[in-house]
DNA sequence: CACCAGATCCTCT
DNA sequence: GAGGATCTGGTGG
């Protein structure tokens, strides 16, 4: 079985489009219960720090995105309709940038993914945000939670040395800053969200 | 206190 | 390709 070494802070302490394009590759891990989950991150999406109308901390922090403006490598999640979303964030303190998990291939776990619902297809189970939360069972509780701790029930590892290409595209359903080219998605993969 | 927008997903046609 | 589900935080009266 496929070891899990978490990536260190440092990891987290660059640019959103930096971190989101090194995050490809890499594992999600999720322990819940007994059960370890695992998936190899393949489409992901910048927020940036400054400039960005379509960032959630583009505006005054608020009490639901305290946790983008807090220290870089935590979980920022946050609710759309009825399903949650998975950031990482990006960049010391003061500063809120973030990186979206949009999509992973499942690698570990597969199984427990599907019977939380999201088809049968399992590698269509975490083929979004709001699927890949549920699949994982990340919910509001998991915001703040340090992903730089291998201990913890949620947390980001390297990945094993592999190569791919990168296609770079504009982000997904957003309304605002549509043109900006900081979605990134491993090409090929039968897991992104859309081509 | 009321309204509404929203980084989604699924089911139709 | 369109529309509805469904819900919470943020904003303004």
């Amino acid at each position: 079985m496929e070891v899990f070494r978490a990536l260190p802070p440092a990891f987290f302490d660059q640019p959103p489009p930096m971190v989101a394009r090194a995050l490809l590759g890499a594992r999600l891990v999720r322990r819940v219960g007994d059960a370890v989950l695992a998936g190899r991150i393949v489409e992901t999406e910048a927020y940036l720090s400054a400039g960005d109308a379509a960032a959630h901390g583009a505006r005054p922090m608020t009490q639901r995105t305290r946790v983008l403006f807090g220290p870089a490598g935590r979980a920022y999640v946050y609710r759309l309709r009825q399903y949650a979303l998975l950031d990482v964030t990006t960049e010391g303190p003061g500063v809120p940038g973030a990186v979206l998990l949009r999509a992973v291939e499942p690698v570990l776990g597969a199984e427990h993914m599907l019977a939380l619902g999201g088809g049968a297809d399992v590698r269509r189970v975490a083929s979004g945000p709001g699927k890949l939360c549920r699949a994982f069972a990340v919910d509001l509780t998991l915001n703040g939670a340090d992903l730089t701790d291998a201990d913890g029930p949620l947390f980001l590892a390297a990945g094993p040395p592999e190569a791919f290409e990168v296609r770079v595209t504009p982000r997904v359903g957003i309304t605002r800053a549509q043109a900006a080219p900081l979605r990134f998605v491993v090409a090929g993969s039968a897991s992104i969200s859309r081509p």
